[in-house]
DNA sequence: TCATTATATTCGCATATGCGGATAAACGAT
DNA sequence: ATCGTTTATCCGCATATGCGAATATAATGA
């Protein structure tokens, strides 16, 4: 039970929404998302360590970067808000704009 | 994007949780709730109200009486969360517990 | 070693949340 | 009117949460 609510708080905070939203679409580090939510750094990366102490979260270091990605889903649960959160972003505005920044930001990082 | 955090927000607390459970059974006051889940009055009452004010919840007066049931699902996520607690709550205890109590409690009811 | 970049953590502060116990308000029955 | 039942709300308190700015830590490369 403790689990089921850690992971309901863990996505019922805005930044944190979008942050797990994101990394749906693969890992990440946190000057990704930095530049992709336009919030501060010390603010992704709170949440960020909020989200991966929640079990939702892993991180491996790659140099200087930190990558984070979603968790193998540990729980029906779990997996049931993976697919669930995929499937609302595209009646949210919030989200829609997110996807879109980030996939404009991996085609200017590759480019270069 | 607001309405998303609501809901999470109105599911991240386990007495909360526990009563969205047992309404998904169907309507009841907040007296029922209090036998079943062993809670204070207040405790009971007021959680009842963070349901009602996040839109999960509808509530009708019959005489003394409160009766409180889910609204029908608003959204693609409202939906996919009523289904994913219903399945999820076989594989935990507190869940299968207050079921049974719940249901103990019907048949008491009916009966006198 | 030193500078640079990426990330984590600390600080002080404000607000939200949760609790039980007490009190208030709404309703029905007598 | 008034009593009993049900529900809502208030109180004082403790803890959790979120924020930006500043500082600390960690890894890299010159």
């Amino acid at each position: 039970m403790k689990d089921i609510v850690r992971v309901f708080k863990a996505l019922s905070e805005e930044t944190r929404l979008r942050i797990f939203r994101l990394l749906l679409e693969g890992e990440l580090c946190i000057c990704d998302l930095m530049e992709v939510l336009e919030l501060p750094q010390s603010r992704v990366s709170r949440h960020m360590a909020y989200l991966k102490h929640s079990g939702l979260v892993d991180d491996r270091r790659g140099g200087v970067w930190i990558y984070y990605s979603l968790r193998e889903p540990q729980s029906k649960l779990h997996e049931y808000l993976m697919r669930c959160i995929r499937d609302c972003s595209e009646e949210h505005e919030v989200f829609k704009r997110d996807l879109q920044r980030l996939k404009s930001f991996v085609a200017k990082k590759t480019c270069s």
